[in-house]
DNA sequence: ATAGGGTTAG
């Protein structure tokens, strides 16, 4: 009949027709009309007006909503079929049905149509099984797809592919061969799609090798690789960073003339830029005729890869004047490049302008932003990204779960950190380290130590970022002995070779507790060559416990290591002036003069009402400067008068003390501190970040304010936090 | 009537 050639109108006409004359018309094939024409409100309002449809009325409607991907509707019609009509579906029906709870990821409601074939008898049918067997692969069942691959009468080259291929993108990679050898004993020629699917399952699994190793067995057996293949196997080699086999590939893509596959050029850039070959990157990515969204991403992302930050924000500027559309892996690659080299400001505000777009932030996003937050400890913005993740159901993630304790412990709130970790059903080793490691920052051993043992109960094995946590943590809190007897636990108990970092560790903890002898043949004994941070942490310590002589040692090995870090001149430059030696400090002044290097000026930022204000050192252009000035010096007078005069011995410079004082009130975490008092209510809590460690007169001045203006001020700087309370620190003043 | 493989963000 010419009916199946009907528009839409021409359609309704029929309807209204039949509705006038009351001609008969089988309504299936209205409704499938009307379906075929996507018109499903039409559909959905035949069908609930036949007063008696059949199976098959259903089965064109299901069949066409699965089709289409709209699942959602295919099971809402298949549950009205059977509860409403009590009609049970047959073979040809269950298939589209299967696929709807496959596309949805309901493993449940797949699980229960399983069961109700196996009970009609309906699961002996090979559509319904085949369609089974994707189902568990696609919801990452793999046991169940291969119980049905064993029953299966028949197997074809797609399910075997479907089993390999699930197998593969599971990390499973000796099941994954077992089936594709067994194909060949079955007589089961494998053919592209089955060499295409073990490439990018083991690429997705991150087995990479495996990959690139698939890839070379499928030219050994004469198939010719497609762009499919090619799009699978160049992110593996980049992971290889395997330039060799990247540059044949790339040769290969232009013999095929597959440069015009938009997947194969943003993988060859990719790559490319996984390699560090920048130049071969822009070289391929100004060779593309249609620069497509993908290619943009990956040249954005290669440069922020090789830290070419410039780079990789100018090509995002390009970008977004070209006529292309934005999507999610745009503004996530540049939030992130943000977040990762010190733009968190930018990075808070292209997260608020990706949303001005209209492109929904996803759970890469997420994790991305959320450093960027506890940076500047933005705690406003990163508690509205928490939102974000708990209202589109993303928090569930273990990357966004590890990101937010992260964030909330950066942010000070170490006890919201702990809610976000006891909250989370699956902790892996990324969310037990951020926890720890937030606690350690904090200063509370204790606390670090009983996670540390509900860790070993748990399955969870720890690495060496745990110990890092508990030997810094010990550190922080004074617990000498405990803290060696972690470092000694680490290999015997572990298996995990204590690495320079935990030896730095160590070096702090004995020096923290005055054991500078001790820390110093730690170094001596060591099995590496000793590096800056180790030699740092003993100048650090030398500091703390004004060891000059000691310092000295230090300070020479930190300066041929790491000849053009300012900080560590101004460390010694201080041990120098506490002890009152001009003479020294003006030297060490020179020494860094001489290499051209100048102090990194201090910066500080707050977050009051939402929005984060950065402050350096010195710097008198904030609107509000004349107002900080005047509180400062009304407390610098109540100071005075309760007999706590500054310490001007913090001062790099020899100069009069009234100078001095006048330089100690420029120091950024101190104007940070007073612009919060200006502008947030009497009794609210503070919240300092200091890139640089803070400085002895400003821990005095804040000591004193937690006091006099009964506020809680937490200040964390590049050690660890500091939380000013009563007018005492939580550090015991040794930082 | 059913069923197959791909890139770029952590």
């Amino acid at each position: 009949m010419i009916m199946t050639t009907l528009s839409l109108p021409q359609t309704r006409q029929l309807h209204a027709q039949i509705l006038r004359t009351t001609l008969f018309l089988d309504p299936t094939r209205l409704l499938s009309l009307y379906a075929n024409h996507l018109c499903f409100s039409d559909a959905d309002r035949l069908i609930n007006s036949i007063q008696h449809p059949d199976v098959f009325s259903f089965s064109t409607l299901i069949h066409a909503y699965s089709k289409l991907g709209r699942f959602t509707e295919a099971i809402t019609s298949f549950s009205r079929m059977i509860f409403n009509h009590g009609l049970l579906p047959d073979t040809r029906l269950l298939p589209s049905v299967i696929k709807a709870c496959g596309g949805l990821n309901d493993l449940r409601g797949g699980k229960q149509v399983h069961g109700f074939s196996v009970a009609s008898g309906l699961s002996q049918d090979s559509f319904v099984q085949s369609s089974l067997l994707h189902f568990y692969v696609k919801c990452h069942h793999m046991s169940y797809a291969h119980k049905l691959f064993d029953v299966m009468t028949q197997p074809d080259v797609v399910s075997c592919s479907a089993l390999v291929s699930g197998y593969a993108r599971e990390g499973s990679v000796k099941e994954a061969k077992m089936v594709f050898g067994m194909m060949a004993e079955m007589g089961i020629e494998p053919n592209l799609v089955s060499w295409n699917g073990m490439v990018a399952g083991f690429n997705q699994s991150r087995h990479h090798l495996e990959a690139v190793m698939m890839f070379q067995n499928m030219h050994f057996s004469g198939f010719k690789p497609d762009g499919t293949t090619i799009s699978s196997v160049l992110p593996a080699v980049g992971d290889l960073e395997d330039l060799l086999i990247g540059v044949q590939i790339h040769g290969y893509t232009c013999k095929q003339g597959l440069g015009s596959d938009k997947f194969v050029v943003s993988a060859l850039i990719d790559m490319y830029g996984r390699c560090s070959s920048t130049m071969e990157m822009s070289q391929v990515f100004h060779e593309i005729p249609d620069k497509d969204i993908g290619a943009w991403n990956a040249l954005v992302s290669g440069f922020a890869r090789n830290g070419l930050i410039d780079d990789a924000l100018n090509a995002f500027n390009q970008l977004r004047n070209k006529e292309l559309e934005l999507n999610v892996v745009s503004w996530t690659s540049i939030i992130a490049c943000c977040s990762q080299h010190g733009k968190d400001i930018e990075a808070l505000d292209l997260f608020r302008e990706m949303q001005l777009y209209g492109v929904k932030p996803n759970v890469v996003t997420i994790p991305c932003l959320l450093p960027a937050c506890g940076n500047i400890a933005a705690l406003m913005h990163g508690k509205a990204a928490h939102a974000f993740s708990l209202r589109t159901a993303i928090s569930d993630s273990v990357y966004v779960g590890s990101a937010l304790i992260d964030m909330y412990a950066n942010c000070g709130r170490i006890h919201l950190a702990r809610t976000c970790f006891n909250r989370m059903r699956v902790h892996n080793i990324v969310c037990w380290n951020a926890i720890m490691g937030g606690y350690a920052m904090h200063g509370n051993a204790n606390e670090v130590i009983e996670i540390f043992h509900l860790m070993e109960k748990s399955d969870q094995k720890p690495d060496c970022i745990t110990f890092t946590s508990l030997l810094s943590a010990c550190s922080h809190s004074g617990f000498t002995e405990q803290g060696e007897q972690f470092f000694n636990r680490m290999y015997k108990d572990f298996g995990i070779k204590p690495r320079i970092e935990h030896y730095a560790c160590l070096v702090t903890l004995l020096g923290r507790a005055g054991k500078l002898k001790e820390a110093f043949s730690t170094i001596e004994n060591m099995p590496f060559e000793p590096d800056a941070c180790v030699w740092g942490a003993l100048l650090s310590s030398c500091r703390v416990h004004s060891n000059i002589k000691l310092a000295e040692v230090a300070a020479k090995k930190v300066f041929e290591l790491e000849p053009n870090n300012p900080g560590n001149y101004v460390l010694l430059s201080n041990i120098y002036a506490n002890k009152g030696l001009w003479k020294e400090v003006a030297k060490v002044r020179d020494l860094m003069k001489s290499m051209g290097m100048k102090k990194n000026p201090g910066c500080s930022w707050i977050e009051i009402k939402n929005k984060v204000h950065m402050l350096l050192a010195g710097d008198v252009s904030h609107p509000q400067m004349i107002k900080i000035l005047e509180k400062m010096d009304d407390l610098s007078m109540e100071m005075k008068k309760l007999g706590c005069l500054p310490v001007t011995s913090f001062v790099l410079q020899d100069v009069e003390d009234q100078e001095k004082e006048h330089i100690l009130c420029g120091h950024s975490e101190k104007l940070a501190v007073v612009l919060g008092l200006l502008n947030t209510s009497q009794g609210s809590t503070l919240q300092v970040i200091k890139n640089l460690r803070i400085c002895g007169d400003c821990h005095d001045f804040i000591k004193f304010v937690s006091k006099f203006e009964q506020r809680e001020i937490f200040v964390r700087d590049t050690n660890r936090f500091h939380h000013f309370k009563d007018g005492l620190c939580s550090c015991g003043d040794y930082w």
